[in-house]
DNA sequence: TTTAAAATATACTTTTTAGTATATTTGTGC
DNA sequence: GCACAAATATACTAAAAAGTATATTTTAAA
């Protein structure tokens, strides 16, 4: 069993979680935090050592919730299409996205960019690991002949996540869903094309 | 000619665009700017009546800066498979945009969605304009007989957008612009399908 | 070229936010 | 159930950031 130490760290950076997602980096302050969990300075500088050790530990756990629960979406279908069609079903919904405020990872990459190195390439690999996987995912349906060995999987790959990931924050901000399931659609029936 | 004040103003608004390109709204403070332009805070809040009103005009100005930019490089081709093609070669080269920081209409799109109702609004009017002028031209194609009625224009401005928009975030964060040249010729090979 | 108004600089105050020292409470092995 | 260590709360200090009052300089019309 954890200790309540423990527990309370967790969900210190389990409430912490949407709102980063929401606020971004920069946009929460550490009353923030202590307003959504209702503890106190005392007890959360009892856990982190300051802001930016309470922001990295946010982040990493962020990533890795949404990582998480889109490798087990995935992971619940059976054929290579349904797989790739599961990956693109996660955010069919950008407005009521499972971390609120849309896909963390995505909107971690456009604030770190300029600001914070480290959890820059934190996400830098989050994507190239997804960017792997899927590719080899691609790769696996063209040697077992599923897909034609037209479908060049790197391209293809990239293309679903930056597609699907522009398509969130379009919607969110347009405040329509709808874009995103013509877009589905299209990206589903783009794959489809190379199906033998 | 401008006055004296009229050109200050533009100069600072110029030269915080770069700025909060970079930083986001939250993440530049007064001194950012002073500093980048060398001015005092009796000079800027002679121009501004303060930091949100600094902030506001700062983002209309990099929308609009860039929005121009975009439709001047899409009008100078002749054919509309030639404007469609402008429109994905602006961001041809993600790491070295326009303006330094990645696309502002994209990076104001994220951190104004849970933050800035009234920048959000403005965003997303950008982005429905830019879409309805993208599926006016598509269905243009269309009519002209240059491309096939199987093409669905709403569908394909959004993907064509959302993909590019996405790719850039993806390639800056993963510090490669590669990824953004396989993308642009899927989707130009993508539209010569419907080219007939 | 003078001069009044406009623009800008200086030096301050206020507010907000981060961080800390210490007191109090609570969980847990004996 | 006790004792003590760990966890948390309170009340403070420090730092950073926003904003302002006023002095000085500059612009441009007469």
């Amino acid at each position: 069993m954890l200790s309540k130490a423990e527990r309370t760290k967790q969900f210190i950076l389990e409430t912490a979680v949407p709102l980063y997602n929401e606020k971004g980096i920069s946009g929460v302050n550490i009353d923030d935090v202590l307003e959504a969990t209702k503890l106190t300075k005392g007890c959360l500088y009892g856990h982190f050592e300051n802001k930016e050790d309470l922001s990295e530990q946010v982040i990493d756990l962020s990533l890795k919730m949404v990582s998480d629960r889109i490798r087990a979406a995935v992971y619940q279908a059976k054929t290579i299409k349904g797989k790739v069609c599961a990956f693109l079903d996660f955010y069919k919904n950008p407005i009521e996205t499972y971390i609120s405020g849309g896909c963390p990872i995505f909107n971690t990459a456009v604030e770190a960019d300029d600001n914070y190195p480290l959890i820059k390439e934190k996400v830098a690999k989050v994507f190239r690991n997804g960017q792997q996987e899927l590719e080899a995912l691609l790769q696996e349906g063209i040697n077992t002949g599923e897909f034609s060995s037209n479908l060049d999987p790197a391209v293809f790959a990239f293309k679903l996540t930056a597609s699907v990931e522009g398509g969130i924050v379009m919607c969110r901000v347009m405040g329509t869903a709808k874009p995103m399931q013509g877009l589905v659609k299209s990206l589903k029936s783009e794959l489809e094309q190379y199906v033998l």
